[in-house]
DNA sequence: CAGTATCCCGGACGATACTG
DNA sequence: CAGTATCGTCCGGGATACTG
């Protein structure tokens, strides 16, 4: 993908990777493509997510203008995280990529079942000798 | 994404957002989508990577149905690597999430900016008192 | 050449306690 | 309510050495 491409660029993309692939950002984001939530609202509907790790993934969302974080001025304070439009945009080959898993998951749990269940010798296919 | 969905695909979405956010995984297939390649010559194309990880994130897509892999019974071993029908298959969500980061990576860049200057004190959105 | 085995370190993450 | 601070654990992943 990133052959002859600015490295920089591909940078990010490797940064925005790692960072879908952590353990609560997805399920954040898919919270949050329902519309806005409050930061314990949040914390329900992600179970199992720690206050630590929720306030993390939501700094860094926000840092790359995906979420945006909006505090109203009352007491016990209130705040609200919604997806930006930049957000929305993002979610939409997010979701393309869940979709893919979801319409393959049949494929990707056989192919996983061959593996684990063939034998150490007929483990590889064997070419034709060069 | 997975309200109302099987449980099991959603753990399957998440496994697989965590092989793609893994550090070499998306270089791999990205190196494969040319097509076939042996070891050493993956080996060399994704630079950094070490003999172990390599092959563990071999291993993994091999597992997933993503690569399969051919072993020629020369000597010395000669193995090759290549996409499977699903991996191609795969690799197109995978490519659609590495367009929007090339096309949006401005926007990113500037978010980041935006946040990294900003007053400890002007740090959020103020909201109208509920 | 294409692995496997072993050791080790740093960072991701959870648990818990404290605060405006 | 919505955080921040601190501590401890686990494991991803690098370095190195060995092997069919």
């Amino acid at each position: 993908m990133c052959d002859g491409y600015d490295p920089a660029k591909c940078t990010t993309v490797s940064e925005m990777l790692a960072r879908l692939g952590d353990k609560w950002t997805v399920l954040v984001i898919m919270m949050l493509d329902d519309g806005p939530q409050r930061f314990s609202d949040l914390k329900r509907m992600v179970v199992g997510v720690s206050q630590r790790m929720l306030t993390l993934t939501l700094r860094a969302l926000e840092r790359d203008g995906i979420v945006e974080r909006t505090v109203y001025p009352t007491v016990p304070p209130r705040v609200e995280y919604a997806l930006t439009d930049l957000g929305r945009s993002f979610s939409v080959p997010v979701k393309a990529l869940g979709g893919w898993v979801f319409a393959n998951h049949d494929n990707i749990q056989t192919a996983r079942v061959r593996f684990d269940n063939r034998l150490p010798d007929s483990s590889a296919k064997i070419g034709k000798a060069a």
